[in-house]
DNA sequence: CCAAAAACATACTAAGTAGTATGTTTTTGG
DNA sequence: CCAAAAACATACTACTTAGTATGTTTTTGG
């Protein structure tokens, strides 16, 4: 049993390359198929129907990915704010796979599932509250050790950087540019330093 | 040449209804004309096919929405860091048509059209670009006002701030619930006084 | 080594899709 | 009022889709 669990991560990985790239509801069973040179048969072996097949791409791919890179970053114990300025820095300018063209593989999936299959939903709440957590986590360990000011309310800062990463991964979807990335940069930072 | 517009409209509309609510993509053309009562012959006359009548729902649209209830706000040369304020407690609060469900309608569709079909992507940048610049204008007269601080980049935050917009709304889908509004209210609130 | 289960392969189906061909009805300008 | 064009209606096609039925091959534990 472990050339068939290969089958199925090279399967989930390939999938989530095209979905990352075309969107979900465009990437058919022949697309992934016929680039991850599987059957139809083996396909169908490893996944009950399409969505499972969804549902698992969030939870055996992404969340592992969000847990190392994204995660681990903000619990190092310094400075939270200075923490989330080089996430966003590293998720926006830094990382190579992320590209602008496609946005953000969560905030798609969010976009295209969300209010229309209770799974994916689930999986991508669960992916999504888990760094909410670790966020706002990190700024009040950043009160507690005075590096950020004791009267933010910390899920209330955490929500709002968030929004402004997804929305902005939006953005540079539209404009096709880094540009906007840059910008957005710069006020984070500006607001950022106003929670000192 | 009345009852035809008559009929072209009713089309967008309803076709606008259905994609807001469930995704261009997954909204064919039957189910259009199935709820706007007119037939596949009436759709084709009106529309060469499907991405031009999605072409046209921004244009015919969201465009002159955006113009009437969303920029002419700004532009009534009052403090714009709380007309900005007062236009998204508006949008994501008061706003009976759009729905927490279903996000923001532009964003939904720069999220599944962008990077796919050139002319969506042409009309969404045009929609967007409308409002970045109303947003930007109101802010650099705010400065020359001597509400606003000098040294904010004006543009800079009118991009941090629609950022932020998108994403709550994409928030807002996944938790199915305004509380994150408020939490992002709070916090947008927060912030713009730091631009005073 | 060898049966049994796991893993994969092939051919097919039923339903949905955008779009077309070819009509009929309605409106409009002279 | 009446031809001509505009506006709409119906029936169909060619294609894609997710999923299944039924195989064959490969792996694994005794």
């Amino acid at each position: 049993m472990k050339k068939a669990a290969a089958t199925r991560l090279a399967i989930l990985e390939k999938a989530f390359e095209l979905i990352y790239a075309k969107g979900y509801q465009t990437t058919s069973i022949d697309d992934i198929i016929a680039t991850t040179q599987v059957t139809k048969g083996a396909f169908y072996y490893h996944f009950k129907n399409k969505d499972e097949m969804g549902v698992s791409i969030i939870n055996e791919l992404l969340k592992p990915t969000l847990t190392g890179s994204f995660i681990a970053p903000l619990q190092n114990g310094g400075d939270p704010l200075s923490g989330i300025y080089q996430l966003m820095h590293n998720l926006l300018i830094e990382n190579e796979f992320l590209k602008v063209e496609y946005g953000c593989p969560a905030a798609n999936l969010t976009h295209e599932m969300t209010s229309w299959n209770a799974d994916f939903n689930k999986a991508l709440n669960e992916l999504t509250e888990q760094w909410v957590k670790t966020m706002t986590d990190a700024i009040e360990s950043g009160q507690a050790g005075g590096s950020v000011r004791r009267d933010v309310n910390a899920r209330q800062v955490t929500l709002f950087v968030m929004a402004g990463y997804w929305g902005i991964r939006n953005f540079g979807k539209l404009e096709g540019s880094k540009e906007v990335y840059y910008a957005y940069l710069n006020e984070l930072k500006h607001y950022l330093e106003t929670l000192r």
